[in-house]
DNA sequence: AGTTTATGATCTATAAATAGATCATTTCGG
DNA sequence: CCGAAATGATCTATTTATAGATCATAAACT
């Protein structure tokens, strides 16, 4: 068996496997095919399996691609909505330090 | 400049920049650097760098990693909800179709 | 039951992401 | 201010994902 992605930890991997089974209930809502979706996403089909089976190795883009066809709404807001959210943020962040002074970047190494 | 990746609506690539910015946000607030984020998450400084400007390229894995570390969770719940969650849904998803029958593929191709 | 079609899985070539190093710039802390 | 350090950007080598085809199986509709 030919070892696929990188690790990842249980929480990343059950939360990129849940947002799967949604796109896949999304699309099953439809009544549409994987390939359909597939195509629609502008990915191949393969790749739609992979995305509604959570691997992690997926490129973010292509899942939320899905996401948003099939209805998966994850910042629950319209597309309008979310640009503002990105813009409004942007603000915020500028007040926010630059750069940030770590007094340790290892937790603790002398034991 | 170098073409960097695929192309996505506007949706998806907002959704990755929001996500990215909730990111950013959460490890400010926790005081870490950048560099701090990306050893702790098990990936380069430049890839946790193009995870927080929402590069749609990234690995799904590697982005809900950063984002579980950081304290952002995308689906208003803990590790042990999140798996149970999981596994409730595959039983529903067990009763839908597991084939949907299109009447057609394509919307229509004869004009 | 029989037929059609979606799905799941696997393989190869290609394209793209990632790691790692490096440099310039900014910014924080003393 | 003046160092120390974080950030941002860019480059190359390598790893990995993706497209596309193909095959087998399973499920839906008649």
């Amino acid at each position: 068996m030919p070892k696929t992605n990188r690790p990842v930890s249980p929480y990343a991997a059950d939360a990129a496997i849940r947002l799967g089974q949604l796109i896949r209930r999304g699309r099953i809502d439809r009544h549409m095919t994987v390939a359909a979706l597939a195509q629609r996403a502008g990915v191949s089909r393969g790749l739609m399996q992979r995305i509604e089976a959570g691997d992690t190795g997926c490129a973010i883009g292509a899942v939320f691609e899905a996401a948003a066809i099939v209805g998966v709404r994850l910042f629950d807001a319209g597309q309008v909505t979310m640009s503002r959210d990105v813009e409004s943020n942007r603000e915020v962040m500028a007040l926010l330090p630059k750069a940030i002074r770590s007094h340790r970047t290892e937790p603790d190494d002398d034991f």
